[in-house]
DNA sequence: AACTAACACAACCGCGGAGTC
DNA sequence: CGACTCCGCGGTTGTGTTAGT
């Protein structure tokens, strides 16, 4: 008998999260905790899967996640940690926190990778590429060797989106002061809601809640960290830039 | 302006390990 | 001890965006 799927795959949404599921699985999440995936998405009123709650929060939504494009300093920290760890991202991502290990699998696969073999290097092992002829099959197989895949040609090629990043981070004060307004507005609204929504759930702190009303007790430790965390999110710009666009409009409480 | 290619990254898939019964 | 469940990881694919023609 083969292994089981994770879970019941009929009827279950894929591709893109849409806002209003993010905000439900935070919603979820900030009140309850993440004791079990599986359940999450039951809870939660979601039709995904665990595994891609799972996922989204954690490569997403989490609160504490850093956003914005890795420095120089990171990527050569990537690297040695790379020659050291191999493709073990999870164990490289934990050497930057707020970095994902699909965040630094990503940035690997597109840029470091590249820039390696750039500058002669091979990237599975480190060594000038001359040295590591064994590896030349597998080296073939990296993205740009595809044969639909273009080398860049100078150095300046490596980091275009990088820096077309930073000039866009840079944003303008009065984008900033739009977005933490729409923001603020949004917790507002959330947070009135869960009023209405839920008289039995502790609203005795004054951070942002998104409860749904159907809170487990055994995450009841877990939700001051979770409540905490989530005022801190609220205050930071660079979480801002996760929700890149987005203008709360209309009645979010409808929501939920 | 329209089309295409390249790029970046979000999301999915399948496997292995750990825990439980 | 084996069957089963769940979680986490790494590889891969899909999709949206940007740059080039």
């Amino acid at each position: 008998m083969g292994r089981q799927p994770c879970c019941e795959k009929i009827g279950l949404k894929r591709g893109p999260w849409s806002i209003e599921e993010d905000y439900k699985l935070m919603n979820f999440i900030i009140n309850n905790g993440t004791q079990c995936w599986r359940m999450v998405p039951k809870h939660a009123g979601l039709l995904r899967c665990g595994k891609s709650c799972r996922l989204r929060w954690i490569n997403y939504l989490r609160p504490d996640l850093k956003r914005g494009p890795l420095s120089e300093v990171e990527e050569d920290q990537i690297i040695q940690l790379h020659a050291r760890l191999g493709n073990r991202w999870s164990k490289i991502a934990e050497h930057f926190p707020g970095r994902t290990d699909n965040e630094i699998k990503n940035h690997w696969n597109t840029r470091i990778k590249r820039r390696l073999t750039l500058l002669g290097l091979d990237p599975f092992t480190h060594k000038p590429l001359e040295q590591s002829a064994e590896h030349a099959t597998k080296s073939e197989q990296t993205s740009y060797s595809n044969g639909d895949d273009k080398e860049p040609q100078v150095e300046s090629e490596l980091y275009p989106v990088a820096e077309k990043n930073h000039e866009e981070i840079a944003l303008d004060t009065n984008d900033t002061v739009n977005l933490f307004q729409s923001y603020e507005m949004l917790w507002e609204n959330l947070s009135m809601d869960s009023k209405v929504h839920s008289e039995t759930s502790s609203s005795n702190n004054n951070s942002p809640s998104f409860s749904t009303g159907d809170s487990n007790s055994h995450a009841i430790c877990e939700n001051s960290f979770m409540h905490e965390a989530s005022q801190n999110w609220i205050h930071s710009v660079d979480s801002f830039l996760l929700w890149d666009g987005f203008r709360p409009q209309g009645d979010l409480s409808t929501w939920f």
